[in-house]
DNA sequence: TTGTAAGCGTTATCAC
DNA sequence: GTGATAACGCTTACAA
């Protein structure tokens, strides 16, 4: 295939290199006869000639490529219902832009930050950021670094950083929100992973929702975890111990896995939802369309902020003037068969 | 980060760029001081120092990166129950062995040969080609090229090249034969898309297991189609208008898809499986997990053909003297509730 | 053991 | 308009 440089389009055209380089890459149509100009085209054609793109990039032109950092522990990265989504947006996009993608997975974001040499030695224009532990190192180095970067999954705020992610906040509260509005009183919180920051977000949501409708806070009903199946359905059966009075009677489920590990402790135990106790859940992930009742849920965008984290990514390399920086999309309540008004319990 | 190139390395640890490029690559230990390398090291140390992969590249150095090259029409890639495992496979591999993973994914076969010159501008040492269409020119073309490539999916026989796949031909009669083994005598087979190999690979083993039972193959129980769930139902539908004797009493679906439609497409007769009907698959996908009742299958070991592709490619591009040229892994039946013996049609 | 210099395939800055 | 020529950052003979 390759292997035919420049130099043999030139030798074959009897022109310089520097005059096919001009042909090829059409910079001001007028600098080459249209004579030079099929001259060049024609070798390049009988050649089969196609540039380096390492070449190219040395002389530093963009490479053309992103890369998508993520840290991911478990064997399947393809079937994170989190994850899926987000990758079909960034490499839909990534297509679409005629970018190349480049996936750095890594078990953790200690180890991500370890490999940054790695992502930033010039295969790729810039980086996107999924979903990154709060506390890890790699966002301060990546800022004093020249590689542009965008971030998915973590939108405090930070002066210059660009950020593509939901409104975990307002999506919480639609959860929650729904919950209070048909009486729900005494709602438990099962959060997920505190080291990301939709954890936080998601539990601010919550408490400004109880605060909306004037509902104490009752502290004991948040429950720390993870955003897995098994750590839902353990808390879900060590709240149902509870004596009657105190048990809530519904639970938000920080993600959809959650809830569905929530359904599961609580069928378990015999206990019928929505009837004695009611989930909603937040992420609508397609894997779990099949529970029984089917989950409430809000819906969010996944795909679209990795969509969107690829363009705002593109628009920093190549320095648009209208580069925006911060993304925030919004979900919206999905009403299904896991929730209904309690039974007694209206305090 | 980077900017600081070797040159400062150089003068700060006051030695050549030569030599630092030798402690960096440690070719033979032994070519440089003990006190000079220790210098050198500092320097990097000092200035944070990393090399450029595109410099190295440029100087003939592998830039270890492997290319997947995939062609998907849908919007979501990670969801396909086939490609998800595979893709698992091929990340986890590329990670332990610390390449870069690029993934192409084009909306058919015809543009991914266009775009084959991008896959070989240098970006990438080799190529993993995820189940190319067999009338696909892009094989022919790769072969005349220098960049190694990987076949998943496409086991013909071609010398010298290189192919990881499952049997398809052994998967397809361990399902047929255990429905001849149950009794069944009409099977349908209900095909596969027809330009991937794997389809004619499931027809042979069908028409195999059909030979080693003595049963005569009925061509008209052979139908064409995709592997979709929509052609499964389809087809399934059409097959139960058959008159009562010349009905198939049990349905082979080249995949679990086509068995997931197929088996909703009889359910929506008010057909039960597999009292009525058998319904086997290959696959077992874990998406599909939850149908009712269990599909009957073939687990095929997906994951590890995307494994076993990069290990060969790597072996492939480290120019391994013992480089294996085909892995073709095979596949075992799962028993679970979707095959039962027919009830009177045992001719 | 180390340095010099050529080369990898481009692009870009000059002159002409 | 077009052609030398110098980058780009690295590796690697070949000298010393």
């Amino acid at each position: 295939m390759s292997s035919v440089s420049i130099s043999d389009v030139a030798r074959r055209a009897g022109v310089s290199r520097a005059t096919v380089s001009r042909v090829l890459n059409g910079s001001t149509e007028a600098l080459v006869t249209q004579g030079t100009r099929t001259l060049v085209r024609q070798a390049v054609e009988d050649l089969g000639y196609h540039p380096s793109a390492i070449a190219r990039g040395l002389a530093g032109k963009p490479m053309n490529t992103v890369g998508i950092i993520l840290a991911y522990e478990l064997p399947s990265v393809t079937t994170d219902p989190f994850l899926s989504p987000v990758l079909d947006g960034i490499l839909a996009v990534s297509k679409r832009e005629r970018q190349k993608t480049i996936i750095f997975v890594e078990d953790n974001w200690e180890d991500a930050f370890a490999s940054l040499p790695v992502y930033c030695d010039g295969h790729c224009d810039g980086l996107v950021l999924v979903a990154p532990c709060t506390d890890s190192q790699i966002v301060g180095a990546l800022q004093s670094g020249r590689t542009p970067f965008v971030l998915i999954g973590d939108s405090r705020e930070m002066p210059g950083i660009a950020v593509a992610d939901i409104d975990n906040v307002a999506a919480a509260r639609l959860a929650v929100g729904h919950l209070l509005a048909q009486g729900h009183r005494r709602i438990a919180a099962l959060c997920g992973n505190r080291e990301l920051l939709s954890s936080h977000q998601r539990l601010q949501g919550y408490t400004e929702a109880l605060a909306e409708w004037n509902v104490p806070q009752d502290n004991s009903l948040i429950l720390p975890g993870q955003y897995w199946e098994a750590s839902g359905s353990e808390r879900a059966r060590l709240l149902m111990e509870l004596p009657i009075g105190q048990r809530p009677t519904a639970l938000f489920c920080q993600n959809e896995r959650i809830a569905v590990g929530a359904l599961e402790g609580l069928l378990s135990l015999g206990i019928r939802v929505p009837q004695e106790v009611s989930i909603i859940g937040i992420g609508d992930y397609p894997a779990m369309i099949g529970a029984t009742p089917a989950l409430t849920t809000v819906h969010i965008p996944l795909r679209k902020v990795g969509e969107r984290a690829v363009e705002m990514l593109l628009s920093h390399v190549q320095q648009s003037p209208e580069r925006e920086e911060r993304t925030i999309l919004t979900g919206w309540l999905i009403e299904r068969g896991s929730t209904a008004p309690p039974v007694c319990d209206i305090s």
